[in-house]
DNA sequence: CGAGCTCTTGATGTGGCTCAAGAATCGTGG
DNA sequence: CCACGATTCTTGAGCCACATCAAGAGCTCG
């Protein structure tokens, strides 16, 4: 419900290229990568912050990848608890690892840009190039092995170990070149519903760390760290060790 | 630390197919499934329960398919936390999904019989075959799909869904035939481990849903389902909902 | 038939949740 | 550019679900 549906009219608006509901179509630009078949039939599109670009239990019909922003992979219990299975930053794609329907709902957590692909086209392109099913086989892979990590910090770590891991795992993402400064553009409840905690639980938990001067805070999105190997030993559970 | 080492003298013992630490080898038996490449580079071995049949860290240079048994693939954490990832069955797969090193211990639950193949025959076979490797990435897709429910579980269900939701799967993939009864060839400890709970927790809730009249429990590894859509309605947290 | 597991049950403790209320920050309209 | 309402974030107090600690009861298997 939080999500509008498409703008009727696109009102004139500060960013031209987010300004209205409806995505903005453009043609798509050059090859980059090895799929090199997909970019043929990919279309670029982008959404605002906050849009829902595929939704739980829709029929499957296209597959995406990130070129610019951030989205969150979310699934919601029928009583309303939240839990978010992954965050989707730029090169990452979503919706090609799905049966007949969508497994999660995806919204965008900053504005995006995506390359779009119609899942008929998708699947073609697999069939044709031997090469492109054993790259997304890696992908895939690659999924897995990243959700599998994250059992392991949902089932066996603690709130602080899971701060810890998850700071780690998005300096490792998206560290600004510019040192160890790191920009969370989802909020305390993206994070609390990614780390199977509370928004309360997440505040607390940064203000600790930076009491520790284990990391400083610039404002709430933008996170400072100052020493990775306090870091590194909490998300791991040996507390002081050296 | 647990597993010993292959057996130096294989001792006569009562089952003659588990007697050794060392498999059994024999030779393999017929084709059976669309990956009929495979089947000729597949060897049979046996373990007894409790072996350890893959270590983490080391070199993955087998791909394992279960042929018979019950299977933990297990995680550690530097202080000894345990965490299971999944419990593999017949049929599954597992070792293929791997980069240089194997990313889990695998142990036998019960005694088991494998088919194990080469990691360069088994590559060799997905190069060649173009089908298989498409095969493939619908296995590690389910299993991707698999781990985000499991993801759910642990971020965001009670101890009594967490239960509820496990046994109904369980029901699904073992349920002998004769009725509603379940064998769990895992042990508490397994399922604790498994759930993200505690040993003492698991029996607890074992007991609630035996004095709920939802289960019975002929014995501590047998679970007669009683009332399905009980455990249906706790494992999505609807307590008493129609 | 006895040693050692595994499982169950009880008593107590606690990490993180819930409830509540401010403080920042953001976005919007004047 | 500023004001102000709406979010989002922080902080505190109290509580509860599950963990921990402890002990006894069954099983298993030698």
């Amino acid at each position: 419900m939080a999500a509008l549906a498409l703008a009727k009219h696109p009102a004139p608006a500060r960013t031209p290229a987010f300004a209205t509901g409806a995505p903005q179509v453009r043609p798509v630009p050059a090859a980059t990568d090895a799929s090199a078949t997909l970019d043929r039939v990919g279309t670029t599109v982008s959404y605002i912050r906050g849009k829902t670009i595929i939704e739980e239990g829709n029929p499957a019909e296209h597959v995406y990848k990130v070129a610019a922003g951030a989205l969150r992979k979310v699934r919601l219990l029928p009583d309303g608890r939240r839990h978010i299975t992954s965050f989707l930053m730029p090169g990452d794609f979503f919706g090609f690892a799905e049966g007949a329907c969508y497994t999660h709902t995806v919204e965008a957590v900053a504005d995006v840009t995506l390359v779009r692909y119609s899942r008929r086209g998708f699947d073609a392109a697999l069939e044709q190039d031997p090469r492109a099913s054993r790259h997304f086989l890696g992908l895939v892979t690659r999924a897995l092995s990243a959700t599998q990590d994250h059992l392991l910090l949902l089932g066996r770590k603690s709130a602080l170990e899971r701060m810890a891991t998850f700071l780690l795992a998005m300096a490792d993402r998206r560290a600004s070149k510019a040192g160890a400064e790191l920009d969370l553009p989802m909020n305390r409840s993206d994070v609390a519903d990614y780390l199977g905690l509370t928004i309360e639980t997440v505040s607390r938990l940064i203000t600790r760390l930076r009491s520790l001067k284990i990391i400083d805070t610039p404002d709430a999105h933008r996170i400072l760290i100052l020493k990775r190997d306090a870091l590194q030993d909490l998300s791991a559970g040996q507390a002081g060790a050296a």
